[in-house]
RNA sequence: GGCCUCGUCGUCUAGUCUGGUCCAGGACGCCAGGUUUUCAUCCUGGUAACACGGGUUCGAAUCCCGUCGAGGCUGCCA
């Protein structure tokens, strides 16, 4: 049964690479029926904090690709390989052992040069143009333990080659590594060290992560071997670029799971989305299901080559999937939205409010923009009476249309203000009495908006209620009346 | 600089393994037209790419070589 992991280290809030990286191993779990990991890699402790590993948690649980095993929300953990912390791993002292066997075995050793000396032979190497491979002594004698850190004897002439499920064959040599260092002392290893030990002990059989570690993989592999731990798998997949092409960053723009969700985004889009992004059928198929995408996702399908965050293509899915929710799961959606992001739409009632969310749901691409174009129906800013004219009809034909419409919006009661009603009432008279829509409907529709652009009036009138269009129609009547 | 990886429309991509059916298909975007009281939606049409140069071959987006370009890594971060 294969067993897959994401190792974020808790620095931050959740990426979208780190997200995509989550579902991509999510779907591989899922379809071979393995288990998918989460591990937080807090080594650093300087930099890592448990605020950011809730938000992690959470962004996974939102984007609904939760993991079987790791920490959760409540801040118990789940699985059998606990813990899957590192900081609480390192403080159980389950590194130490292998520290010291590849110390005893001459793998790895003490060394103490100071960063001034590492430093300056790194200058020197640049500035003869060579690369810079370290070697240090692993037999110096009066080692000053305090100081010193662990190092890997790298092998010098050896080809390190691994078949990688989005790469093909990729190789390495492993001269150019140098020793690099694995541990601080025998209690703290770095990175690539509790990386190897952790997946070994977690018996994680498929290593699905991004492109920026493949030069870490020949040290891993390296590691992995002289432990004796079984062969990993590996697929690196291409990275998230941002419009310039470089790795998408926080100079980018909007770059974490949590910044989509609260602009509204559905999270059923964003996993469409981020499926899309490197990764295809043969087929034109584009929108998938997260259930769909788990029976068809391949791992050799990923792209090679990395892939631009283009947002208006998220827009997009997002937007067909707002049209494919049913009324009542938009209403409750986007309701629910509204509540959690402080727009207050208590004084509507909830007839109103669903006709709002309706005829808003056609108009924007996610559901953050309700609320800023909520507003606009409640704020009448003032416009110029010329915009209530229809092409070159007469203020006088104008100013009779609209008070006939509303004599017909004053005699009926609120409740039958409804979009669909008003539509056929309203349409129905001006049928009858041979006038063009546009002569009545639009001075209608600025009266009630105020703007070039809006909503029809019927759905307007449906959301302000019956008091405030009869108001807004008869502002609009002192205006003609001015011209 | 060194190592590794990548290179099809502006963007995401199909096609590359198994050369011809590809003067390269789809989607997003953009542009134009239509429907509509406006916007949006919807419909129709259009725009636009095999990085470059050699070679192999009857024939290359597809195979080989080189060039150029882009990105990642190059930490006692992960």
């Amino acid at each position: 049964m294969p067993r897959v992991r994401i190792a974020p280290s808790p620095t931050g809030p959740l990426h979208i690479g780190t997200a995509r990286t989550a579902l991509f191993n999510w779907l591989y779990a899922r379809q071979q029926e393995g288990a998918f990991i989460l591990r937080i890699e807090d080594t650093d402790t300087q930099r890592s904090f448990l605020e950011y590993e809730q938000q992690i948690i959470e962004g996974l649980q939102w984007l609904g690709i939760p993991p079987d095993e790791g920490p959760g929300i409540d801040g118990e953990e789940y699985g059998e390989y606990g813990p899957y912390r590192q900081s609480e791993r390192m403080k159980q002292g389950v590194y130490r052992p292998y520290i010291r066997q590849l110390l005893d075995s001459g793998w790895a050793y003490y060394d103490d040069t100071s960063k001034q000396e590492l430093d300056r032979q790194r200058k020197e190497a640049e500035e003869a143009g060579e690369p810079f491979v370290y070697r240090g002594d692993p037999y110096k004698a009066d080692i000053d333990y305090e100081q010193a850190v662990i190092r890997f004897r790298a092998p010098h002439d050896k080809q390190i080659m691994w078949r990688d499920y989005v790469r093909g064959e990729v190789t390495f040599d492993s001269h150019l590594l140098g020793d690099f260092v694995i541990a601080k002392d025998i209690d703290t290893p770095l990175y690539n060290l509790a990386v190897v030990i952790d997946d070994a002990l977690m018996d994680i059989t498929h290593i699905i992560r991004g492109e920026d570690h493949l030069s870490n993989t020949p040290k891993q592999m390296l590691i992995n071997e002289v432990l004796g731990f079984a062969k990993k798998k590996y697929a690196h997949i291409p990275l998230i670029l941002g419009q310039d092409k470089s790795k998408l960053s926080k100079r980018h723009g909007a770059v974490t799971v949590s910044q989509y969700r609260e602009q509204g985004y559905l999270p059923e889009a964003m996993i469409n989305f981020l499926a899309l992004l490197g990764w295809r059928e043969p087929d034109d198929r584009e929108v998938y299901s997260p259930e769909e995408l788990v029976k068809v996702f391949r791992l050799k399908r990923i792209q090679k080559s990395g892939a631009v965050f283009d947002s208006a293509k998220l827009d997009n899915l997002n937007v067909r999937y707002l049209k494919a929710l049913s009324d009542e799961e938009r209403y409750k959606k986007g309701n629910q939205f509204l509540k959690q992001n402080g727009w207050n739409v208590d004084r509507l009632s909830e007839k109103q409010l669903r006709v709002l969310i309706d005829v808003e749901c056609q108009r924007i691409h996610t559901f953050g923009e309700i609320g800023t174009e909520t507003q606009r129906f409640w704020e009448l800013t003032d416009y110029p009476s010329e915009r209530l004219q229809w092409k070159n009809t007469p203020v006088e034909t104008i100013s009779a249309h609209l008070d006939l419409l509303a004599g017909m919006l004053e005699e009926r009661s609120e409740e039958t203000y409804d979009p669909e009603l008003l539509e056929t009432d309203l349409k129905a008279v001006l049928e009858e009495r041979e006038i063009p829509r546009g002569e009545a409907l639009w001075p209608l529709r600025v009266a009630l908006s105020g703007r070039e652009a809006s909503p029809s009036p019927f759905e307007i009138a449906t959301i302000l209620g019956k008091e405030e269009t009869l108001r807004r129609i008869s502002l609009a009547q002192n205006k003609l009346k001015e011209v």
